[in-house]
DNA sequence: CCGTTGCCTGACAACGTTGTCAATCGGGTT
DNA sequence: AACCCGATTGACAACGTTGTCAGGCAACGG
């Protein structure tokens, strides 16, 4: 910038107002700096421009995995918002590990992100709160955080899996088997809730050896299966927590040449091709992102205070996104 | 930091120092300040150290799109590497816009990051050579730039349709279709010549009614279809360009409840739970990101002069990752 | 003619950090 | 006793920008 200044014969702050495109700049100052900086191909310092003023045009977003389908799609919807706003996305993955998490949100408070929207991997998050009160919002995605209170954003999961299993009584399902995740994961003690509403309204008995919890890799899942369908009155119809349980229980059932009908949780990008094509209930995750984004990004603009939406400093939010259910063939299966 | 200096009565400068763990330091002053440094949750601002040093620790993704499966799993390797040299990711998705691409890449370099990695979108990159003359390395993924030279990472294109003819021909078809994305697209280009290598080495004919290289959309697919399967010697297999097309094949096929030999490019995440299990010419994009963000890194770092594959300033170097084929089923089809 | 106003411009400090250099101190060397 | 050495510490400038403030100038009203 300061070359650019001796360049067009002025100084530094011109050459800053003519970058910022501030008003009362003389006509001829204002294309001779245009010219130098085309000249000299300089390119504001963004890092410099923060120290200065505080913003650094950058939030961060704390995923469990950047590669998996859900949370790309909300990645990319993250993504949109920002660039409405200027900003960019630092983007991360915690593999599940709530020490990589928070690694990974101290080093992006050290780059003095705007903002954060992470998606809790760990069950503690008081970390954050130094953070936090030093002016970063955080907003929380696809579950809550553990100790503390913030914005969240959440998909309606108990809604989902009710909706799931009101499917399936509607098909003439009474024997309506749950493979869910793990009990401490957050969304699968909601939607196992969401199955056990659903059959309560309709007056049936909950059977502990209908439901299975447990991480979503074949091994469990296959032994799931075998639970389901063994004894006297084996299930005729399974609801999946999970994409990834959906995924084992559909090679499994290939592999059995078995087949059941079935819901599951989270689409798949391929379900309509499948024979039959794949019910779900599905999740919006471009919806959850834009949601956390603009959530994010009303705090950090700090509305007026008082306006319950805008203020920096408002009371907390929680935005919850509803699910759809999508009938595309293994849902309607009637029971043999 | 001046308020942790303040506290621990030391200067600015001793706890630089110990933040910065260099050596020769006083046990008892260093313990004093880490002390000062946890009591007052102080977070050194990267910014200013990036300022100051010249590194930012950061570096850009330049992809088509951050939600496909391909670029989000290219994404999450590039990630695990950045993260070895500790350093973090911005990515952006161009949407094949040029002109965002542009835009995107200047954003990342007013971030001052310290390198770049482009899925090239547009035809010209000559934007980008003040930036690299700046010293900012760039490496290219999957398409090579427009009219500059620099680092690439691509894809055995050639050789994977080569492979995915070879298989088909190796399971007795002789009219073999292709269908690939527009030619204006480079993987499209190269994809279209490894299939016309593999019929010359077969002493096979091309025949025009048998290409079509068209934007990956479900009508020009189905268009596509028609024209293969009419005439008097309808293709009895076929190769897609591309995940896109191959999607909207099956699609077409699974309506019409018609089928054939079929290989695709690029796998897709449910292929083996297909009916007939998609046989596919995989690519591994995962390799590709890890590839050139090492490729980067060592830009980056800089090694000795001369060292052709750690000179930051050494010539450009390309990185060619091979392909897999993954048959399981729909490619061994025998013809009719 | 003079004070006022509005427009335009630049000098300077500050943002938070680190590199450079000088200063101090205890101890060993000649 | 004079000297040198290494270890430890701090003062200060610099990185590239912008906010603050003051100064200069022309037009305007009185």
């Amino acid at each position: 910038m300061k070359d650019v200044a001796a360049a067009a014969g002025v100084s530094l702050k011109t050459v800053s107002r003519v970058v910022n495109g501030e008003a009362n700049v003389n006509e001829t100052l204002r294309t001779a700096v245009l010219e130098s900086i085309a000249e000299l191909g300089f390119r504001p310092n963004a890092g410099a421009r923060g120290l200065r003023q505080g913003r650094s045009g950058t939030v961060g977003l704390l995923l469990e995995d950047v590669a998996d389908p859900f949370y790309s799609i909300l990645s990319r919807a993250v993504e949109e918002v920002a660039r409405e706003h200027g900003t960019m996305v630092f983007a991360g993955s915690s593999a599940e590990d709530p020490a990589r998490e928070r690694e990974l949100a101290l080093a992006f408070c050290e780059r003095r992100v705007d903002g954060l929207i992470v998606v809790p991997a760990g069950a503690s998050h008081s970390y954050l709160l130094p953070e936090m009160r030093a002016g970063i919002p955080v907003v929380f995605v696809d579950r809550p955080p553990g100790d503390i209170e913030a914005d969240m954003v959440l998909t309606d999961n108990t809604g989902g899996t009710r909706r799931g299993v009101d499917h399936l009584l509607a098909h003439g399902h009474r024997r309506i088997g749950f493979i869910g995740d793990a009990p401490e994961i957050y969304t699968a003690g909601e939607r196992l809730r969401g199955y056990r509403e659903a059959l309560e309204s309709a007056g049936i008995d909950f059977s502990d050896e209908l439901v299975t919890q447990a991480p979503p890799n074949p091994e469990s899942t296959a032994a799931a299966l075998d639970r389901l369908l063994a004894g006297p009155s084996p299930a005729t119809a399974l609801l999946c927590g999970n994409s990834r349980t959906t995924v084992s229980v559909l090679r499994e059932l290939a592999r059995r040449e078995a087949s059941l009908a079935l819901v599951g949780f989270d689409d798949l990008e391929l379900g309509d091709l499948l024979q039959p094509g794949l019910t779900v209930v599905a999740q919006d995750p471009a919806a959850m992102g834009a949601a956390a984004a603009r959530l994010l990004f009303q705090r950090i603009t700090g509305g007026p205070p008082g306006d319950a939406a805008g203020d920096a400093s408002g009371p907390t939010q929680t935005i919850t996104i509803g699910t759809r259910l999508i009938a595309r063939g293994s849902g309607e299966i009637p029971p043999p």
